[in-house]
DNA sequence: AGCACGCCGACT
DNA sequence: GTCGGCGTGCTC
């Protein structure tokens, strides 16, 4: 009987995203690649199903031609979680499964890396031996070594007895020369962590009840209360009962203590994920997951995607983290996949954070989380002093710098005394534009509707919407004049400031332009750690989970600045971000010390923060959002058109609109808000965007979201596209 | 996404 | 008369 394969084909596009059958008459397994015949070209695609039968007429169907891997890439249970990720984000299918795959392996860009086997012969090579002169220490040494082990890495030998070796023993057939494939492995020279902590009663507490069975945690522990370690330990006990593990970091670039901790505890069953990989590392870290020579996996929120199988474990370190939360296509929330796969999996789910998000914390309140809590820190110090100064006081009293008097005191008393200091600027990245003096030209994206950055490093103008780069300009292209400069402050000014103020003090800097370079964050970062400097002055960057025990002061200069987007999490990341920054400050025995300038020193983020109290700032904020109707009491929904065609755009926002208010008849009551509005960043790439924002009652916010689903599908084509996105956090 | 099919302007 | 523009529709 003849067989049928059902299979989606490998094109990112909504119209082409069906199942399409083909008849199957060798044996691949489901899950796996497969080249078929699409129109009049040969496409790559993922059998997803085996049939008996097919409703398509069959004397149109044709063949699948090949496998390309002789093994499946999906597994069933991500299939699930693809299927899952489908109808939850309105994506298309083959979006979906791309998720699971390396880019690599559709790019088929990745060779395999082979390396060269030396394997001796033993009869010549005792032949040969005898035959050498005495002094030729080298090869004697050579033969031995491999007499004793057989066989042997051409580059090791090479490197014990000289350039060269391998070449001459096989010259003269002592050995025999095989090339072999290896894996990459990335990280390979970590240093080696070994300490052997004994847990606190807490953190023994915490292990013991979420390894006690199946359930999602959160684990709200304050900065220092050893979270690592309970992971660690998590770990070890979910692979002592055969299970694998999926521990998530931020952005693993910035955190390789977390990952040299991990290596060196369990050395090659751990799997490394992220970005920052090499693409020849990152295909080769996910075969060794797929091939099941993998019990950890470590990485960043792709990594959520990762082909293990028997997962007991899902960890998420600071669960708060922005990152996340995907920011192009398709856009996904980390936390809501995890969930779900741990459903899949029959895992358990742990949530990490001393500054929770508001709606993981509200569902540890109504139980959908358990909540876990280690509120002492691990060396018992109470958490640094944090103290707010009020920049509008400093102006009254003449000082319009950019330090305040206590914070410039604290920077000269801590240089004094031999220790470190940290000065965090408040600012997402480091931006600068071009901008004419004369006449107020700004350098703007010929594509896009937004302004050109400037990137020092590699001294070009670039859009950060689209990928166009431009040449800096001379003179203004408006008016002529040559008087042009590049705006906005930032980092670099502080840094002349400190410079100026401590003539003898070396400073780092570390923000986006001094970090574009490969491993440009770690540089900077173990150089502070070694001493190279006193004071490090950086943007967000400079926040994230490192210890750097000789830090006594940090300073935080323009607080209020995450405090003014217009996002509803304003303060929910402000909050969080001064709580992390004040974590960098007596990691270690001495006394750490905070100073937070603002110009709202009342404001209740910064009295909070300063006492540490999550709890009270959880409190106020959640009954804010309720009495506002935000998230999590609410649900926002951004549906986004865009076109090139502009008044296309325009009128089927328009059209879209009309069917909204349709359904808010309907569903009378569920709707809080409704607008439609051109996009903050009205054109990108030549393409006219458009926007509606709908606010809805959670009540039956489900079943609303699925008709705004249906109704974005019914007016997208080939002209015009159309997404939709829920609790959007950036909204260009 | 690509590619063919098909119907209207500019050209050797 | 033909070459070629890209609008429309299809791919198991």
């Amino acid at each position: 009987m003849a067989k049928f394969g059902r299979v989606i084909i490998d094109i990112a596009s909504s119209i082409i995203d069906k199942v399409f059958d083909y008849e199957l008459d060798e044996n691949i397994e489901v899950g796996s690649r497969v080249l078929v015949p699409f129109g009049n070209q040969t496409k790559e695609g993922y059998l997803i199903e085996i049939t008996e039968n097919t409703s398509f007429d069959k004397s149109k169907i044709k063949k699948i031609i090949k496998p390309l891997e002789n093994f499946p890439v999906i597994k069933k249970d991500q299939f699930l979680l693809a299927s899952f990720l489908k109808k939850k984000y309105n994506i298309g299918m083959c979006d979906s499964i791309r998720l699971f795959l390396p880019s690599e392996m559709r790019t088929g860009k990745v060779k395999d890396l082979f390396e060269n086997i030396c394997i001796i012969d033993e009869e010549k090579a005792k032949e040969y031996l005898s035959n050498l002169r005495k002094n030729a220490h080298k090869q004697i040494g050579a033969i031995t070594y491999l007499l004793e082990k057989g066989s042997a890495v051409s580059a090791e030998l090479n490197n014990m007895f000289g350039a060269g070796i391998s070449k001459i023993l096989s010259d003269n057939e002592v050995v025999k020369i095989v090339s072999k494939p290896i894996l990459r492995k990335p990280l390979k020279n970590l240093e080696n962590i070994t300490n052997n902590v004994v847990l606190t009663k807490t953190q023994q507490n915490v292990v013991d009840i979420i390894s006690a069975g199946q359930g999602n945690y959160l684990l709200h522990g304050v900065t220092g209360s050893g979270k690592t370690e309970v992971y660690m330990a998590l770990m070890k006990k979910v692979i002592q009962d055969g299970k694998t593990g999926i521990m998530l970091v931020p952005e693993i670039s910035l955190t390789p203590q977390v990952l040299s901790n991990f290596r060196s505890r369990f050395g090659d069953d751990v799997a490394i994920m992220h970005s920052g990989l090499s693409a020849g590392e990152r295909f080769d870290e996910w075969k060794r997951i797929l091939l099941g020579k993998v019990k950890i996996v470590v990485g960043a929120r792709s990594a959520i995607f990762a082909p293990i199988e028997n997962l007991g474990i899902i960890i998420i370190d600071e669960e708060h983290d922005g990152s996340y939360t995907s920011d192009s296509h398709p856009r996904y929330h980390t936390i809501e996949v995890a969930e779900e796969r741990a459903k899949i999996c029959g895992a358990s789910l742990v949530l990490g954070s001393a500054t929770p998000d508001l709606e993981a914390y509200h569902k540890a309140i109504t139980h959908e989380y358990k909540l876990l809590e280690m509120k002492e820190r691990v060396n018992k110090k109470p958490l640094p002093p944090l103290t707010i100064v009020d920049m509008g006081e400093e102006i009254r009293h003449g000082n319009t710098g950019i330090f305040s008097i206590a914070l410039e005191d604290a920077l000269k008393k801590t240089i004094e005394s031999g220790n470190q200091a940290m000065i965090f600027i408040n600012r997402r990245g480091y931006s600068s534009f071009l901008m004419c003096k004369e006449c107020g030209f700004v350098a703007k994206c010929q594509n896009c509707d937004s302004n050109l950055v400037y990137h020092k490093y590699e001294n070009v103008l670039k859009c950060h919407f689209c990928a166009a780069r431009y040449k800096v300009f001379t003179e203004c292209p408006e008016c002529h004049s040559k008087n042009l400069k590049l705006g906005s402050v930032g980092t670099q000014q502080v840094v002349n400031e400190i410079e100026y103020l401590f003539p003898n003090v070396k400073v780092l800097r570390m923000d986006n332009d001094t970090t574009s370079q490969k491993n440009g964050h770690y540089n900077i970062l173990s150089k502070f750690r070694n001493g190279e400097a006193q004071v490090l002055v950086g943007t967000q960057m400079i926040a994230k989970g490192h210890d750097f025990p000789a830090v006594t002061l940090v300073g935080i200069i323009d607080a209020d600045q995450s405090l003014y987007q217009s996002s509803y999490t304003a303060t929910e990341r402000t909050f969080q971000l001064i709580t992390q920054v004040a974590g960098r400050a007596g990691r270690a025995d001495l006394q750490g010390n905070i100073i937070l300038q603002t110009y709202v020193p009342r404001h209740y983020v910064y009295r909070l923060a300063s006492m540490y109290d999550y709890l009270a700032f959880y409190k106020k904020e959640a009954n804010l959002r309720e009495i506002t109707n935000f998230p999590p009491f609410a649900k926002i929904i951004r549906i986004l058109f865009t076109s090139e065609d502009e008044s296309l755009a325009k009128n089927t926002t328009k059209l879209y609109y009309d069917k909204v208010k349709e359904l808010q008849t309907k569903f009378d009551n569920q709707f809080i808000y409704i607008g439609a509005s051109k996009s903050p960043v009205g054109r990108i790439q030549n393409k006219y965007r458009y926007q509606i924002m709908v606010r809805l009652r959670l009540e039956k916010a489900d079943e609303i979201i699925s008709q705004l689903y249906n109704l974005a599908d019914e007016l997208k084509n080939q002209k015009i596209s159309c997404f939709v996105e829920i609790n959007p956090q950036s909204l260009s």
